[in-house]
DNA sequence: ATATTTTTTTAGATTAACCTAAAATTTATT
DNA sequence: AATAAATTTTAGGTTAATCTAAAAAAATAT
């Protein structure tokens, strides 16, 4: 029905018009795709005529319900495969991109459905990011971004708004990992940087470009 | 380096020459492949100049030691992922081929061996096929097929010649699966049917077209 | 050994997804 | 408001994998 590229334009679409809540346009789409705005061009045409997307000539694009259940669900499988690599073969929450990104785009909804109840229904895959479940309805999410919390305020890390693996490397060196609890200690105007408690005792010193990019929500015992 | 399409070339080629042990005919291919013997003729070509196959001309193809391997990698990632299917989600053993199919062209050695190793390092698929190591070597087979047995001697069943849903449904229903005993009661001449014992007590009669689709050893205890 | 049939290959088209270069439209700047 | 700049689309071409129809080679039968 919906092939290989035609899913991952979808997918794409679907994650710009979560950012700007409004028509993505075509370079947008171009440049994520790693393709020519005219190949964008065609491939819209095409997801129009298939009602997958609702489409103007230089006004950009946006799913059609159609087209945003497709995308959801691919989303879905790329979420609970990364929770398979992670849980239960051991990759590291930095390596398992790529091979989701050919996962998701296996075809039967059983293997999808076995696979959920396989990993315990997860809520979030390994970057903290939610899973929609088969009818699309993604968890309730309630974080804020570690740049936006004041000091002494206890916070425990449970996503990243940025998915690289360096960054994620990163994280995993300073010791910061999904669930690890944070203070921020101190707060510096200058810079907006951060010196922050991780867990019991390791202090640590987070530029505000780290802080921007780490999803928080506040501890509850 | 090799697309979805020639892996799917060499993995059948690799299967009609391991039964007939020699070069493989375009139009045995062109069957398989589910495609016309002209598409079959420029893929050989094309194949061949990838140094995967020896194809001359009107003379039927085979593969080189080059394409042996990468046939039996997709053959070992095929099984490995049956394995998962079956042992993991729960799926019956005629209903794994199609998402196989798919699953086995996933790209990433890395998970190949977490998967094998998340398995148990199987020998075996759910039919009794024996799964490549990652150098492309076969566990040793001595299985027999049930119509060269004789009356009396007691044999476990270890896999099956013949892989349509229908026919692994039918064993299911008769009550055979892998490592069932089995132990042949009553052969009759006429149309080479059997009469067998299937574990301690189940009598039953087996046709000489499903006996020849059965693959046995003799019982060790 | 020649003729017929079958198999295989070549020639020429088609489709999906991409490209470059040129044209059209929109947006930004004076 | 008119022009310049940026964006987007169209036109025309390429590649991988397929097809049909016709030609060539091999196998079979008289």
């Amino acid at each position: 029905m919906t092939s290989f590229t035609e899913e991952n334009y979808l997918k794409i679409i679907y994650k710009l018009s979560a950012e700007t809540n409004s028509e993505v346009s075509t370079n947008a789409v171009a440049e994520l795709t790693l393709t020519k705005a005219a190949s964008v061009s065609d491939m819209l045409r095409k997801l129009s005529e298939k009602q997958l997307v609702k489409y103007q000539k230089y006004q950009g694009v946006r799913l059609t319900e159609l087209g945003e259940s497709v995308a959801l669900k691919v989303i879905r499988k790329h979420r609970l495969w990364e929770v398979f690599l992670v849980e239960k073969l051991g990759f590291n929450w930095d390596e398992v991109h790529e091979i989701a990104e050919q996962l998701e785009h296996i075809d039967s909804e059983e293997l999808v459905e076995r696979l959920d109840e396989f990993l315990g229904f997860p809520k979030f895959d390994p970057h903290g990011d939610p899973i929609p479940d088969m009818n699309g309805l993604m968890p309730e999410l309630r974080h804020q971004c570690l740049s936006e919390i004041g000091i002494g305020q206890l916070v425990v890390m449970v996503g990243v708004a940025e998915h690289s693996a360096a960054f994620l490397q990163y994280l995993a060196k300073i010791g910061l990992t999904l669930g690890s609890q944070i203070k921020i200690t101190e707060f510096n105007e200058f810079d907006k940087s951060l010196s922050v408690n991780i867990g019991d005792n390791l202090s640590h010193f987070i530029s505000h470009e780290v802080a921007k990019n780490l999803l928080v929500e506040s501890f509850k015992h």
